[in-house]
DNA sequence: ACAGTATGAGTGGTCTGACCACTTTCAAAT
DNA sequence: ATTTGAAAGTGGTCAGACCACTCATACTGT
């Protein structure tokens, strides 16, 4: 745990120095050179984190005229998540929470969702389900959350899952999989309150592990 | 669309030669220095291409070993993250559906919160509700959204309400008090499917008449 | 006096080559 | 046979150099 991810330490750098500059959305940023000096980093290493920060959203580019703090809404979207998540570990339970919340609804979306009754999605998922050693957990929540068709719903959750740690790490057992099965097979048939039960079933089993493995954070 | 964004660029190609030479998750992928002979750019470049494929989770990389694929491997997406999260184009419409998505979880978690069994909270809610003009639908929901004691979710629904505009404006309307009473009352019972109903009655309601106004945005 | 043009400073985008810190490997020393 | 340590390979960082682009300014020609 040395100096992992020196680039996550700049964007939080520039996030406080943001805040403390009073800078707004639609603002110019300092320009690259001058945030390295100030920052006492090079300047390749910068830009990897303005890199990370624009792929959240947060800034944009403009080559020849510098970069601008997003004046997208969803900036101070990121910004509270990311604030809240980082400074709060206490939190960590509001957030597992509300990372099952999304997942939640996201079933209940799939199995409302007419469009999708007579999909060939659900043999590729069954099948890589199956097949796959490398389909995990993660892979599993994610194509659920993408079917729900709700983006926004997908952004928060995919930032919950960047900012909560590794929720859905180790190997996955049988009765895991069975379950996932389940799951799968529950959408299928249209049945939202026996998804959802199975759905909690297997987020119990997966918090009876952590719990085994110590796996806290 | 001259040049721009030149690493997501190397992003594909990156995600092609990994199809192409069926790398499969958890192998480990060409060094930084072999990527960037390979695909003919600087490695700066390629490690801005690389930190976004780690962001995005489909990498991972490890000092002194090397850079690995990730435990799953649905390069497509990539592609819709990355697009989603670049231009966040969203609609409304997403917006409404994840406040919706809260405000339901809220009031769930009220109805299984044991101590707010025998609270007081519900005659002074209710009071307010029947007598004061100023409380509005906002506060109503604030207040279910507090009593719901998740603090990141509470955060979330206050940006999504700034987000899309005034969802709850107008006057609150004779059938509309009924329903928000008859809310509390099934919450108060702990009868979380009656809640949700009614809630979800209230809401119809209120979409008809923001249609009626013709409220768009 | 005006309109158009050229110049230069500043910015992000890219590339190169050089170190550093770390891990693995394997041959030499014990 | 075991230990040691030197070398090679890797990601992480840095500094400096161009390039391409934008913008503001000063300079032209009429």
């Amino acid at each position: 745990m040395s100096q992992p991810k020196r680039y996550l330490d700049i964007v939080k750098d520039i996030r406080d120095m943001i805040r403390q500059e009073r800078i707004k959305p639609g603002d110019r940023i300092p320009s690259e050179r001058e945030l390295a000096e100030r920052l006492q980093v090079g300047r390749s290493t910068l830009r990897e984190a303005l890199r990370s920060l624009e792929l959240l959203g947060l800034i944009e580019t403009r080559r020849g005229e510098g970069t601008f703090l997003s004046d997208h809404r969803n900036h101070s979207l990121v910004e509270v998540l990311s604030t809240f998540i980082l400074q709060d570990n206490q939190s960590h339970k509001d957030v597992r929470e509300t990372r099952m919340i999304h997942e939640i609804s996201a079933i209940k979306a799939i199995c409302r969702n007419e469009s999708l009754k007579e999909l060939l999605v659900w043999d590729s998922f069954r099948k890589r389900l199956a097949e796959d050693s490398g389909f995990q957990r993660e892979d599993f929540v994610r194509e659920l959350m993408i079917l729900s068709e709700n983006r926004l719903s997908l952004k928060i959750w995919f930032l919950l899952k960047q900012y909560s740690g590794k929720p859905y790490t180790g190997e996955v057992t049988l009765p895991e999989k069975e379950l996932m099965e389940e799951i799968l097979t529950a959408i299928e048939q249209r049945n939202e309150a026996e998804a959802v039960s199975k759905y909690a079933a297997w987020n119990e089993l997966l918090t009876k592990e952590r719990m085994r493995n110590g796996n806290d954070s």
